[in-house]
DNA sequence: GTATCTCACATCGTATACCATCTGTCTCAG
DNA sequence: CTGAGACAGATGGTATACGATGTGAGATAC
């Protein structure tokens, strides 16, 4: 009987079995991150984060060394970790391949892609040509994303996706600021959605997909980056 | 006199101030994987890895996770962590990555490449084609791996190179194994590199460049896995 | 007033200890 | 012989403790 009881205590289960706190702390610090509550440069105090959500350091150490790896940031020894800065250099290069990313995405979805899918995303897209007046780049950047998340869920290659994912996930805050710098290219941008929709459409070759896909994003960071470097060649690969 | 007797203990450095454990821990496992002493599948041990190194768990867990968010890892709740299988299917996911980002990593890199760079690119790929009577896939693989290495030198976005370099790393041993699966495919493979060599040399547009260094990467995907899909499309682009 | 030194404190780095969970083996009922 | 359950050992998960290191405020000499 006496046994009875411990095989029923044993056999219970104490803690329900949840996600490790490791876990737990790596989305906890990748979401604030990604709504920039910690913006690039933020300090992250171990101690500081353990206490806020009530567990030791030890998670929270191994929590930041996978968001090391993952380049969201940079841990220095015995000084601490910090949000990572992205300067202009490396969005650039970030950027550019994103394009070279997101273009083959696209490309690779084309042919999965049903007369649904096009016509809502080209409802998103109308959507947003209505955002334009009275500009709001929260909402715009919003259909914007549902819009490439359309094109991009029939991808064949989900490789290529979390590749795309990891390297937005890098640029932090600036994923959504990214239309604001410059308004007219947000008509510009639109305008690009319905083309790339047309060659979808009509089975155009890949590579005329591929291409204006790629085109699209380098256009955001020209845009982004007019101020800066104006004459550089930001990243349209020819081809 | 006392005084400056502790100052000096105090500013002598107690640890010579290396690499963290975690740290060592982190390029040891990584090191193994690339070896391939530690296979896919094979079961890492946190208690004996961390006698092997002499130190205590908790950093051999941070490299760990860390491995795991670069995907070389699986880490399994109160299970442990082996390295990660690379099934078919994933392969070929990674090898298309692959192909996109090598084939833009070339483009990038085609204007700034010098006529040095492109006759010791060559000088090598003739040493391979030298290999290929009493074929040796080490040497083989060694030589081919310089030789794009040079190309890949002199590509204007690092952070490319980055994704590149951990794609790889997450094929491991299958990085080395590529080219005895099928021997033909191995003076394919010279062939493509003087037509590379060639369209780099005579300043072709970058589209080419790409496509042809991309059309390289998958043709070696395509005889890894001439036998079990043969038909499909493996992941040349129609750019 | 300025530069340098010193010291205290904040923080990181790791080892140890202990609890939770899994897994394989052994037992026993059917 | 077979299958369900129980137990023990192995292993992972986390907290705590303590040593190592960096940083900045204050003191001191010039």
């Amino acid at each position: 009987m006496a046994r009875d009881e411990l095989t029923t205590e044993r056999t219970r289960r104490t803690t329900p079995r949840g996600p490790s706190k490791s876990q737990q702390a790596y989305h906890w610090l990748k979401e604030r991150i990604a709504r920039q509550e910690f913006t690039p440069g933020y300090r992250l105090v171990l101690g500081a984060i353990a206490g806020e959500l009530d567990m030791s350091v030890v998670p929270v150490r191994e929590a930041i060394r996978q968001l090391e790896a993952e380049g969201l940031v940079t841990f220095e020894r015995n000084v601490g970790a910090h949000v990572s800065m992205v300067d202009d250099s490396q969005y650039r290069f970030s950027m550019q391949s994103l394009s070279v990313l997101e273009g083959a995405a696209t490309a690779l979805a084309a042919r999965a892609l049903t007369p649904d899918d096009i016509r809502e995303a080209r409802a998103i897209n109308e959507r947003m040509i209505e955002t334009l007046d009275d500009f709001d780049p929260r909402a715009f950047t919003a259909l914007n994303q549902r819009f490439h998340a359309i094109l991009f869920a029939r991808c064949s290659n989900p490789r290529m996706l979390e590749l795309v994912e990891t390297e937005w996930a890098k640029l932090g805050h600036l994923r959504d600021s990214t239309f604001s710098f410059v308004p007219g290219r947000a008509q510009e941008s639109v305008a690009e959605h319905e083309n790339i929709l047309v060659l979808l459409e009509s089975g155009a070759p890949l590579g005329e997909i591929e291409k204006a896909a790629r085109r699209h994003r380098v256009a955001t960071l020209d845009a982004y980056m007019t101020h800066e470097h104006p004459d550089e060649a930001l990243g349209v690969l020819d081809i």
